[in-house]
DNA sequence: AACAAAACCTGATAATTATCATATTTTTTT
DNA sequence: AAAAAAATATGATAATTATCAGGTTTTGTT
C-alpha cells in the first residue's frame, strides 16, 4: 500500500496543504481501489462517507433529468478530488461518478477529512478556492447550455478535451468517450451528437478512427457557429 | 450609520460566524451603499476588491455570451454575500450584477474579509459550505438546461420565484422581472419567453397584472412537460 | 397631458433539434 | 469463430425554438 506523504498526486489538490504528520495518519485510515471502466464509483443520492483522490484515470459525474437521460456535469481526472462537494454539505451525493476508463483512486474517511478541514486552515482555505473555481467553470457552463447552440457547443468540448487531456502520438485525444458520452455531456439527443460529429468530419475539422478522434483544425473549431 | 455588530441580517450568511470584536473591526471599514434598480453594481472583468453584504432588495448575477445575450445566472436576495466567489479565487468577477430593484448593501473590502478567512476557522467554513451550496445549485441548473424544454424551464421559474420570495396580500408574486428577465433566465428569446407567458395564462395556470404574476395552479406548473 | 421610449404581444416563417425507423459497424461474449 | 449486444450511422419527419416584422400597451419624462 502506498503512502500519501510520498504521492505526488496530493499536489495537485488541496491535499498539498497537509504537513507530514496529517499524512501519515491519512495514510494509516486510507483504503486504495481499483476501479474497472464503466464502474459505479458512487450513485446520486447514497452518502459516500469519504473523500476519494484519483490517483489514474477518469470518471464522469453525471445527473439523472426527469426525462430519463444523463446528463455529465463533469470530467474528474487524476489529481483530482472526488466527493468533497457532498462531504463539506453534509448531504447525499448529489451526482453520480462512473469510470470513464480504468482507475486507480484513495479513499480517505469523511471524519479524517472534516478533522483536517476544521484544524487546518490552510486546507479549509484550499478546499474554498478549489469549490471557487469550480462554481466559476459551473456558471459558464450554465451560460454556454443557454446561449450556444448544439452545434458550437460540442465543438467547444472537443477543444476542452484537447486543452485537458492533450493528444497521444497520433494525435488522437487522450481521452475516448462514446457518442452517448458526448450526448450526454453537451445535452443533445445521441443522434444529433452523431450527425454533428460527421459534419465535423466531412467539414474536415476532425478525423476519426473508431472512437479515437483527432482535431485537424482547432481554429476552426473554436470559431464554429 | 448602522453597526454589523446589530445587524440582523449576518444571520443569512457567513458573517453569522463572526465574534463581536470582529463585527465591530468590519462596522468601521464597511460602507454602506444605496443602488436604484437597474444600476450596475458590478461588471463581469472588473477587481471588485471587497464583499457586498445585501440588506435589502435583489440583484441579478449575468454573463455576457459570445452570441451577444445575457444569461442570468443566479438571483442575489436579501442576506445573501455578493462577490464572494471572485474574492476567494483573487479574480476579477465572473459575473455582471445588476439591481432588480432598489437595494441597500454595505460593502466590506477585500482585506477585512481576508483576514478573516486565514484566522477564524468557522467564518471558512461556513463560507466554504455556503459555496459547496452554491455549487450544487449550478450543477442543477446545467442539468436543466441541457435537458428540459423551455417551457418546462420558465414553469419552474416561476415555481423557484414563488418558494423563494413569496406572495404579497394579493397573491402576486413578491418579486417583478420583464419578460426579457424571464428569457434571460430559462436561456431563451424574449418573445419566447413572452409567447409561454400567455400560454400560461390561456391555460389558467398564472394570471398578471402588468409585470405582476401571480401563480393559480402551481402543482400544475410542477408538472408542465 | 403629450410625447418618447421601453416593454409587451402576435403572426409568419426559418432554423435547430428531437424522434423514430432502420441499417451497418464494432465490440463483447460464448 | 460465431453469435449477440452495443455503438455508430443516416434518412425522414415532427416538434421546438429563433428570428423578423409589425403592432399595441405601458412607463417614464418633460
Amino acid at each position: 500500500m502506498s503512502k500519501c506523504e510520498q504521492c505526488i498526486i496530493r499536489q495537485f489538490n488541496a491535499l498539498k496543504a497537509l504537513q507530514k504528520d496529517d499524512l501519515v495518519r491519512l495514510s494509516g485510515c486510507k483504503t486504495t481501489r481499483t476501479i474497472k471502466k464503466g464502474e459505479v464509483i458512487f450513485e446520486e443520492g447514497v452518502h459516500v462517507n469519504g473523500v476519494f483522490c484519483v490517483k489514474e484515470g477518469v470518471c464522469k459525474l453525471s445527473k439523472l433529468s426527469s426525462n430519463g437521460k444523463d446528463q455529465i456535469v463533469k470530467l474528474v481526472v487524476r489529481g483530482d478530488l472526488l466527493g468533497q462537494r457532498s462531504l463539506i454539505s453534509d448531504e447525499a451525493a448529489n451526482l453520480t461518478a462512473v469510470a470513464v476508463n480504468d482507475m486507480q483512486v484513495c479513499f480517505i474517511p469523511k471524519h479524517e477529512i472534516i478533522h483536517d478541514l476544521s484544524t487546518n486552515i490552510n486546507f479549509s482555505m484550499d478546499m474554498l478556492k478549489d469549490m471557487a473555481d469550480e462554481l466559476k467553470l459551473a456558471d459558464n457552463v450554465i451560460v454556454d447550455m443557454a446561449q450556444k447552440s448544439v452545434r458550437q457547443r460540442l465543438a467547444e468540448t472537443l477543444v476542452y478535451l484537447k486543452n485537458n487531456f492533450g493528444e497521444d502520438a497520433n494525435g488522437f485525444l487522450n481521452i475516448m468517450l462514446t457518442r452517448d458520452d458526448y450526448a450526454n455531456i453537451v445535452g443533445t439527443a445521441t443522434e444529433s451528437a452523431i450527425r454533428i460529429i460527421s459534419q465535423f468530419k466531412k467539414e474536415g475539422l476532425i478525423t476519426t478512427e473508431g472512437k479515437k478522434i483527432k482535431i485537424e483544425k482547432i481554429e476552426d473549431l473554436i470559431r464554429v457557429e
